[in-house]
DNA sequence: CCTACCGATCGGTAGG
DNA sequence: CCTACCGATCGGTAGG
């Protein structure tokens, strides 16, 4: 992504990258310390002690997975890319697009969880500040586009209810799709993105009382 | 809670509360796979081959763990108790209750987290069905309190949309309140209560085009 | 409910 | 980048 180049990786590069995939890829499915550095080296294709020529500990490769593989990372750029004429396209579009990338990889979520849980979220300073600046022009974007479409709503919070919308719609997923009436699921996206435009009350008397 | 009596514990039913409690603030803090059962022992004040008199395993003691506190179980009777005249009084009642007790409980989520992760959701089936009837009376005492100040919404989508608001308010919460500027936390939740009985959107045109 | 132990596996390293 | 190893710790159990 923010590499110089996707081609003429060198050697070591690409063993580099075969580590962090395959990482990424078991602890999404195991947690933090429910892998260990074998299965990691194995499924990399290398020696343990291949490893250590790479990262210097188990943490600085979980590091390196968070670097590339964060939630936040891959769901701005979606955000800043949306089109859409009218307000509500953008976000729907935004919207789906992010549901379809996010369902071929039905895990994501599952490394900000890890950070959470089993490192109390001390790597997520870092990553913010990198993210935070790309935020901010995803709600001005949203602002501009329509600035008297939106209700009087802080810029922040623009930022922190939309991502909420995309917590809210796959962790229900993860625990109604399995276990619930299909009703749960049918038309979920379309049901949560229009409570969130619209709202879960009737627009006759906006102010209660 | 659900337990026919606070008093008159036997020996043994103590020494089982005290590995539950034990088990869970280590569960919390350091995942599943990050806890050994000599730290459980060791809290809970009893020597590792004691354990085993309570639990047959480790994963034994984690479904004794998520029985007792996973947040469906803590949430529901939050909300099938929240008083109001008006609709938007009994949702804002019940959220400021609940983050009211979930403050005082700052990992309260992670016990979700740890299912999700390390075990792929494999406990929640058994748990869904305890807590889904729960979850309809509450939805429909919301259509009850106020048959026609909601929109159409499908008693499942009021469900899973105000499930989906805490998760939405807490991840980002403990995501942007200790790095963003305090504009993402103050007010945070009635903004975000706002959004979600409102819309983002003005109500002018409800019909997009 | 405890002591003492089991084999297995952990993260990490020396030396080449 | 691999082989062979380190001490420490893991989940679990026997026997009392």
């Amino acid at each position: 992504m923010d590499q110089t180049g996707d081609e003429a990786l060198s050697r070591g590069e690409i063993t580099r990258e075969q580590i962090i995939t395959a990482a990424h890829d078991l602890f999404i499915s195991q947690g933090y310390h429910g892998t260990s550095m074998r299965q990691i080296a194995g499924q990399a294709e290398i020696a343990l002690g291949g490893l250590y020529n790479h990262f210097s500990s188990k943490e600085a490769v979980f590091e390196a997975v968070l670097e590339r593989y964060h939630p936040y990372s891959e769901v701005m750029p979606v955000l800043l890319d949306a089109q859409g004429d009218t307000i509500e396209e953008v976000i729907r579009n935004a919207a789906e697009t992010m549901v379809a990338a996010i369902n071929r990889r039905p895990k994501f979520l599952n490394l900000m969880f890890i950070e959470i849980v089993e490192f109390d979220s001390i790597h997520i300073q870092a990553l913010f500040s990198r993210i935070f600046p790309i935020a901010v022009q995803v709600a001005e974007r949203f602002q501009q586009i329509a600035p008297d479409r939106m209700r009087q709503v802080p810029i922040p919070m623009i930022i922190r209810s939309f991502l909420g919308l995309f917590f809210s719609f796959f962790i229900t997923e993860y625990v109604f799709s399995p276990n619930a009436p299909p009703a749960f699921s049918e038309n979920g996206l379309e049901a949560i993105l229009d409570i969130y435009l619209h709202g879960l009350l009737k627009p006759e008397s906006t102010e209660a009382k």
